[in-house]
RNA sequence: GUGGGUGUAGCUCAGGGGUUAGAGCACCGGAUUGUGGUUCCGGGGGCCGUGGGUUCAAAUCCCAUCACCCACCCCA
């Protein structure tokens, strides 16, 4: 018996869940007003969910890295690695597509990645996912960036930076990987092993590489930028004018790219400073193709997501976590034995519109008063033989140490006047 | 998968072969038998991560293992 968390996992603590409420709530506002309404897909899919949309294509430490295992009747199921599949299933399946264009989805949750931990990366962590599906234009595009800065700010994160790129159409990318193969086939054995690696498989994701001698190669290269298309480039400056007009500050990013095959043209994230080697906090793209590949009609989408411990993270960093709850309207004293019944039942009822604690046992006034303060109670009512004589409680407000008896029928409201 | 660091009380950490393992915070009690926060006094709490080894003797040294942290790698 191992009273252990399982490494990569972790305890959200009473003290932390207010954060916790925060976020939901800011998401709720921020993203409801814009009518993005909340989807709750299950966190665990059939396998294949997965291999159509992140598996078939992309390298296989993506593969390695899905929790999948079998259940009782021999299907092959994944936990979530991420949302986009799982809620885009949800759009093919409910036959979503019918309604007003765009549909627009957000998620909050837990995810799973069988990754090593560092700093803000765990094996189960949460995302904030968003959709947008049904229109093709840079419009939406422009939206569904702009809600996730606002969310940000909302949240209370300053500098924030906004890195805008595109990998293109699909003819775009198969003439720069084809560029690349040329340009980089010749010093191939320059690069990192990795590298040699990908340059073989999918030679954009070449430019990902943090290996500085690759980096200096890849910098004499073309960037993707450089060599859109005329269709992705005049989306990528739709795109970049609509932030422009909304007052969104963003870099260009002439070397983004994807690992994931579906993805096209718009590409995406927004980093932080501050937080140790995970800097993003988020990021997202256009996903054209992957609700056909699903099994539905061919729907343009993008979405994005947000990684929730980092951006607690750069929260905590700045300062800008919220205080812990509200404690109890009023904390009932027992003083002696009658009292703790007394105080039980009094509890129940005020409870219909009052936080109100009590104490188990029987307390002196000391103690009771201590642990009304503990419990960061505005007002302490205390019971004893002479309160019951008189049917009264001594109801005293903790702050300014003013006390007065008054009957039990008007504590609610003596409780409310303050 | 790789490298480095750290595992001692609920928490943060001291102690680096030799009595019965310590501090601060937290918790409980008392000073105060019907009045809190401050203060003072006292108390309960420990397989010193786990397993093996060296030694007369191991929290301390060695090996292994597990966990956590940081970074690399990777990142849908």
């Amino acid at each position: 018996m191992r009273s252990q968390a399982v490494k990569g996992t972790y305890d959200v603590l009473p003290d932390a869940t207010p954060t916790w409420r925060y976020l939901r709530s800011t998401i709720e506002r921020t993203l409801g007003r814009a009518g993005v309404r909340e989807i709750v897909p299950p966190i665990f899919e059939h396998s294949e969910i997965f291999d159509k949309s992140v598996g078939e294509s992309a390298d296989l430490v993506v593969q390695k890295e899905m929790y999948r295992f079998e259940d009782r009747g021999g299907r092959s199921l994944t936990l979530r690695p991420e949302f986009t599949a799982g809620v885009l299933r949800a759009y093919v399946e409910h036959g979503m597509h019918t309604l007003p264009s765009p549909v627009k989805l957000w998620s909050l949750g837990p995810a799973f990645r069988a990754e090593n931990v560092q700093r803000g990366r765990y094996r189960q962590f949460h995302q904030v996912n968003c959709e947008i599906l049904g229109s093709p234009g840079p419009l939406v595009d422009a939206e569904a960036i702009a809600l996730l800065h606002d969310l940000l700010v909302a949240l209370g994160l300053p500098d924030l930076r906004v890195a805008l790129g595109s990998v293109g159409d699909p003819e775009d990318r198969d003439a720069y990987n084809a560029y690349l193969r040329e340009a980089l086939e010749p010093r191939k054995h320059e690069l990192s092993e990795t590298s040699q690696e990908r340059l073989r498989l999918n030679p954009m994701r070449v430019l990902d590489s943090k290996n500085e001698q690759d980096q200096a190669i890849v910098a004499e290269l073309d960037a993707p930028l450089d060599r859109l298309g005329d269709a992705a480039r005049a989306h990528l400056d739709g795109v970049a004018q609509y932030l422009s007009d909304w007052g969104i500050a963003f870099d260009l990013a002439p070397s983004i790219v994807r690992g994931l095959d579906y993805y096209r043209r718009t590409a995406f994230e927004i980093h932080a400073e501050g937080i140790g080697a995970q800097s993003a906090l988020a990021g997202g793209g256009r996903y054209d193709g992957l609700v056909e590949s699903l099994g539905g009609p061919p729907t343009p989408g993008i979405g994005w997501a947000m990684g929730v411990e980092r951006v607690l993270d750069a929260l905590e960093g700045a300062g800008k976590l919220p205080g812990p709850d509200a404690g109890p309207n009023v904390f009932l004293v027992p003083m002696d034995e009658t009292a703790i019944d007394e105080a039980a039942r009094l509890a129940r009822d005020l409870r219909s519109d009052l936080h109100v604690q009590h104490a188990y046992v029987k307390r002196n006034p000391g103690k009771g008063l201590r642990d009304a303060d503990r419990a960061g109670a505005r007002y302490a009512a205390l019971r004893g033989e002479r309160e019951r004589a008189a049917g009264v409680w001594t109801l005293k407000h903790l702050a300014s140490g003013e006390q007065r008896e008054v009957p039990e029928s008007e504590l609610r409201t003596a409780v409310l006047e303050d």
